[in-house]
DNA sequence: CCGCTTTGCTAAATCCATTTAGCACATGCT
DNA sequence: AGCATGTGCTAAATGGATTTAGCAAAGCGG
């Protein structure tokens, strides 16, 4: 049976030298003393064998396993998660880790139980995602390796990544205004009076604050607010119903895609036009956006972005504590009339 | 520094016994012959050090690692990753794995890549999972861990998990059937007679077999057949606008939810009721279906059950060459007319 | 009381790579 | 020649668990 593995000590052996020799060398040790010739013969004798070093044996001398956790409340429920996970695994490859994915369903005992299997296999760091943007519980277990929260914020570890929602509250309202757009402007998903004191996440109120900057910039301000604390399509239908009993905007400016969804649905069914009866600009650039009849422009949630940002600050060198904005690309479709100043 | 993590000797010491009692006593061997109290000194030992095995260690000697490597083509385009994702992750957890995450892109330089650093951290099992059912090309190395496909197939690994396509596709047709519909009804997505020789993959072809078969058997025929290659919003939209333009269908089958959401938006613009002048029913249960207006009747992918039934099968003592079909279920929503039969 | 089995437990080897400490030889300088 | 320095390499310890082989004491039959 030649079914076992290729050791180094196999290395050494063939090569004709020690196996310290042939471990420094194959790690690329910088200051070591070793031969070309050396380096030459265990090279090829790894090559020939085929040798691979056990990761086991490495990690238990080393401590350092090359993977890192990613830690989240929840993975399927949504078109984040992906994105995230996407993003985070293609820098974890770049940088030849492994992620280990984990779910807690945000419940603490499960929470907990990551944290502690993540720690028992060694991982060189953890990442706590969130679905939504928002303080996140970490147990309060002793970590002692570096953590990175992604989409959301912890007192306990300072390094986050956080979608630039103030910067892409701008945007909307700029994409709006540069489009002609100056007034019978709809704000769909939030009022600020009537949601005076609820507090929906730490990004979430960032873009409410771009928002409003921009609007008072341009000198405008929203014909309507229409509040709902649920941003999904059901709801951005009704609300658009409602809204178009009384009053015709030239605009609505939805705060998320799965809202101006159920938007289109209402204005479709009342016969009225998009982009030229009434021009829509959204968030999140959802799978949804891209589906709408005429495509739904929109300030896009840079997930990928995100989750690769969240393991090259993970696994840097250097890492200084402080939260890292990701910029929202404006995806331009057909919801906005062209502007031919 | 009470900085080191608590090791086994540790606690062997504590309870005042070696390092051997401890281990056999933590690790629950059968016909150990250590005495109840020998039991005891262990366990609260451990229970009070906080004692947590080291991974690495364990995996060393025992070259088991309690881990699982999820290799897949895509983890993010599609909406089906995640809830694979998701149920294999349960199910994982469930039987105190963790699970790795590697993705592919579907190329062969990755996929080898992934299946060797799987193999390096001693993983106790591979699943291929792959987000197009297809058979699957998995590099030709040497695995000596078992191996589960999950929505795809291999002919050097017979254990797969796949949807029951064929009985799904039934279903669509006796849901059309049992709601009273027995004429002008257009398959939206394929054509037999043009496709014919094409070949989409393993499992679609089923279900195109189901839902002749049933067709037969309630002695129907389609009154159209659209093909199309893509199954995206808008081919379901331009292929439903051009068949208004001659006919006017009883009832729309779609090959999947995305077709179907086109088809909506082309019936709406035409001022087509649903489900009243036309009935849609459909495949996949995508995150879409529940968005439309009524709410899309469709036949689900039971992702998570897929998932987590691979886990399971890749983890069972005995394992049976099998492919494992997984229930497709009905969700009823509001795209059929009640039968009040 | 002797020899045999059972009970309860342990010493030491093992898994494999990394790393510390240091050996033997060659070279350079005075 | 004598001593320091540099070069090229290795023996052995190490990390933390599992596992094999086996020891000492107790129990039992005759």
């Amino acid at each position: 049976m030649g079914k076992k593995r290729v050791t180094l000590a196999d290395v050494a052996r063939l090569a004709g030298l020690s196996t310290t020799a042939a471990s420094m060398i194959l790690t690329g040790r910088p200051d070591t003393r070793l031969s070309p010739e050396a380096h030459k013969k265990v090279h090829d004798a790894a090559a020939s064998l085929g040798y691979r070093p056990n990761v086991a044996a490495r990690a238990l001398r080393t401590d350092k396993s090359r993977s890192i956790a990613f830690i989240s409340d929840y993975v399927a429920t949504t078109r984040f998660a992906s994105g995230l996970i996407r993003g985070a695994l293609s820098a974890a490859e770049q940088a030849k880790h492994v992620m280990l994915v984990l779910e807690t369903g945000g419940e603490p005992a499960r929470e907990i139980q990551a944290v502690e299997t993540a720690l028992d296999r060694q991982v060189d760091g953890l990442i706590f995602a969130a679905m939504r943007a928002r303080e996140v519980f970490v147990p309060d277990l002793a970590i002692n390796v570096p953590v990175v929260m992604l989409n959301g914020t912890s007192a306990r570890f300072p390094i986050s990544v956080l979608p630039a929602e103030y910067e892409g509250g701008r945007r909307a309202v700029e994409l709006l205004v540069s489009s002609g757009i100056t007034k019978d402007i709809v704000l769909l998903g939030h009022n600020a009076k009537q949601e005076e004191g609820l507090f929906r996440s730490e990004t979430i109120s960032r873009r409410f604050m771009g928002i409003r900057d921009a609007m008072a910039d341009a000198g405008l301000t929203f014909a309507a607010e229409l509040s709902c604390w649920n941003w999904e399509p059901n709801f951005g239908y009704d609300l658009t119903r409602k809204l178009l009993k009384t009053q015709r905007p030239r605009a609505l400016l939805c705060l998320n895609d799965r809202l101006a969804f159920g938007a289109y649905q209402a204005l479709g069914e009342a016969g009225i036009r998009t982009p030229e009866d009434v021009a829509l600009v959204s968030f999140d650039n959802d799978e949804l956006a891209s589906y709408l009849r005429p495509g739904l422009t929109t300030i896009g949630l840079p997930h990928e972005e995100m989750g690769s940002r969240a393991v090259e600050l993970l696994l840097a060198p250097s890492r200084i504590p402080q939260t890292n904005l990701i910029d929202m690309p404006v995806v331009m479709r057909g919801s906005l009339p062209h502007n031919c100043s």
